[in-house]
DNA sequence: TAATGCAATATTGGATCCAATAACCGGACT
DNA sequence: AGTCCGGTTATTGGATCCAATATTGCATTA
């Protein structure tokens, strides 16, 4: 394991961290047998915090425990996606709608305004710039956190941040995440517009404490990743 | 570890519902510490059972990171129980809606019309016996896992398999659990007769393919639960 | 040639060992 | 008397060791 994070992070987290990339990134593809050996010796660390992070990541549901096997990796259909994505509309637009209801702060409402001012710069550029995605992904998801953690609802949060663990399902995978070509980053910027000005009717409705309509706007508004299936996943 | 039960089960699973027993049993007190050793010792197993145990125990929520001192038992507030409880409505709200919508099966209705007369023996007859509250736990929970899978939607299972490891908020916990007194036996009658009228209302709308419907008496029908938290949580 | 049984091997899971380090206690000094 | 410092102890976290067991490969035989 490269030393170079021992930054106050514990091995097995940084393992846990490690295969999940693995495991997102295609490297660990679907069905492959993921053994204690294997792993420690191509991460240098002893098979203790690996057996640790399997079981930790199999709780998260990316790898399935496989008999006396150990575990595989775990295959998700393109409907296991887009459902996921579907929970996370129900549980975000939950979230929005407690806060709407319960009275949303004048600092919330601000944080919320300044992440569009954020977000309005780049949407409503006519130039896509190069790591304008890596700028709007940041953005989004501070959007994002902000009306989940206003819900003040920790079985919310916590079920939310399980669901984020998903493949795609986080509200930082609108943008799909590969190094995009130049086709798919015109279908980013269409997407990043609906985005921008989804916020912004979801901030006003907020606002204007319509919780109704600040459910179904999120719901919708989650939706939109779902064209990262089609685009990626074809099957 | 009483070795009575090697059946099948990773010793460290073995200790994960021993102490969640000892938790929501009440035996290790919200903000007690809960250090290796002593666990190791009082159950009779290594360390190494113990502390994946306690990861485990820790993603789940029960337990929060003490920084290097550990873990203790984390402290549910009222209001948290509440939260997991409204959050449990809204999972499966949405899981009979997409049933619903999804056009339920007439095998599934007919699971469904089981339960309820199973139900129906319990709450209609005049005389509330002796284990009809362990009997009703089963039926309802019966009743409830069947709308939840019925779903079909793999993250709102696993989402719900989370969410009902927190303290008095699953199906299962509609009763409150204790050993209960001659007064409390009178509320867990009411509280029963009026679960079993919501559940017949929530087959019919399910039959009918009414989603909205169905999703609102479901979420309703998850805030009978509450009772428990004024009556044993005085907080 | 296919099936079966035995042996060698790989692999998990738990127990133990060791190092790092943070909390704790006591004493000395101001 | 209070505070700071140093040593002792307790405790976590990772590495290694060992036992149990399933899997695989090979040889033998019908």
């Amino acid at each position: 394991m490269t030393k170079s994070a021992p930054a106050e992070l514990k091995l097995r987290e940084q393992v846990v961290l490690k295969l999940r990339e693995l495991i997102l990134g295609g490297e660990l593809p679907a069905g492959q047998r993921v053994a204690e050996i294997p792993i420690s010796e191509r991460l240098g660390v002893s098979r203790t915090p690996v057996r640790q992070a399997l079981t930790i990541l199999a709780q998260e549901g990316l790898l399935s425990a496989a008999g006396k096997r150990g575990y595989v990796v775990h295959a998700f259909s393109a409907k296991d996606i887009i459902d996921a994505i579907e929970v996370r509309g129900i549980l975000e637009g939950a979230a929005a709608r407690l806060a709407a209801e319960a009275g949303p702060s004048e600092e919330l409402l601000q944080a919320l305004e300044n992440c569009i001012a954020d977000g309005a710069a780049i949407a409503l550029q006519d130039h896509y710039g190069m790591d304008d995605d890596v700028r709007w992904v940041e953005i989004n998801g501070r959007f994002h956190r902000l009306i989940v953690e206003a819900s003040a609802n920790m079985a919310l949060i916590s079920a939310l941040a399980l669901n984020n663990k998903l493949p795609f399902a986080s509200a930082e995978a609108v943008l799909g995440g590969g190094t995009p070509s130049r086709q798919i980053a015109r279908r980013h910027h269409e997407v990043l517009v609906r985005a921008h000005a989804d916020h912004q009717k979801i901030v006003e409705a907020m606002r204007l404490r319509q919780g109704a309509r600040v459910e179904s706007l999120m719901q919708e508004h989650a939706r939109l990743a779902e064209v990262n299936v089609t685009l990626f996943r074809p099957d």
